[in-house]
DNA sequence: AGCTCAACCTGGCTGC
DNA sequence: TGCAGCCAGGTTGAGC
């Protein structure tokens, strides 16, 4: 998926075609996705206004009249804004149409997520899914000494490898397999360290790399790994160069000695067994 | 509490 | 060409 680059890229791509407007209906075409589309979305949503669409790690959260709708793109998920008169294509599952154009969630894997969450449930911040992430890696609260500081505290005592770490999100949101590796990578720290054993040097280089890497990748329009395409649906993105990511015996950019792969947690590692043992 | 691992589901690639 | 086997961006929840 997805990683919150490409969450991002594609909240910004979708979000001048749809904010402020009225939806005009809902097409579940296959609705057991990670949890089942509720089936009574069309009937709420028809006639709501959409007013915003923010991101919550790799959430979207798209605000209507009565609540908020939470959608996750999972590992294959892409959005797009379609003309509503195109055809479905095979995989398309949900559409949230708006008139003459449509929001398309298209999600081969069927990993994503398409929720309901009105306001009389609480604040959005207190949903089950998002109740327990991290701090956002780009926002105030974990910019500068910040970040560093919620690193190093979190990850007291704690024996699990620092790549699982980071990845699990609770330091931290939004680092997915790709770019942890290429965060750890950019901090020069080996990912099997346990996270406990970080200093607070480390924690410092750890939080910045984690801040630039994503930057970059946001810049760069995100990364796009197989079958990521942008909200238009054009297949305009080229993978962000990665220093470590799937290159697995490959020269490392830096010293040239081969990048290794490992798994960790069900997951591939990669890193250079010579830069990052800082 | 924290760690590991299976599971959700499908498509694409590799190798026989 | 066909097919079996393996791998893939995420996240939850069971079990120890």
């Amino acid at each position: 998926m997805p990683e919150l680059p490409e969450v991002e890229v594609t909240r910004l791509g979708i979000k001048p075609h749809i904010e402020g407007r009225s939806v005009s209906g809902v097409s579940i075409l296959d609705g057991r996705l990670r949890w089942p589309v509720p089936k009574s979305l069309p009937k709420r949503l028809l006639g709501q206004r959409l007013s915003t669409i923010e991101r919550r790690g790799k959430y979207l959260l798209l605000k209507m009249d009565t609540g908020h709708l939470l959608i996750h793109l999972g590992m294959t998920g892409v959005l797009r804004v379609l003309p509503t008169a195109d055809g479905v294509k095979p995989h398309d599952r949900v559409m949230i149409h708006f008139g003459e154009i449509s929001l398309r969630l298209h999600d081969p894997r069927k990993f994503g997520a398409v929720l309901w969450h009105p306001f009389s449930k609480g604040a959005i911040d207190n949903h089950p899914l998002l109740k327990k992430l991290g701090p956002e890696p780009l926002a105030a609260e974990f910019a500068g000494d910040l970040g560093a500081e919620r690193l190093f505290r979190f990850s007291r005592k704690r024996t699990v490898a620092v790549k699982s770490f980071l990845l699990a999100g609770q330091a931290v949101v939004g680092v997915g397999n790709i770019y942890c590796s290429e965060s750890l990578f950019e901090a020069g720290i080996h990912p099997r360290l346990p996270a406990g054993k970080l200093t607070k040097a480390q924690c410092e280089r750890l939080a910045k790399s984690v801040r630039d890497v994503l930057t970059k990748a946001i810049k760069a329009g995100g990364s796009s790994l197989r079958d990521f395409v942008d909200a238009h649906g054009e297949p305009g993105y080229f993978m962000m160069q990665t220093k470590v990511y799937d290159r697995a015996n490959e020269p490392c950019r830096i010293c040239k000695s081969p990048i290794v792969q490992i798994v960790q947690a069900q997951r591939s590692t990669y890193f250079c067994p010579i830069c990052q043992r800082r």
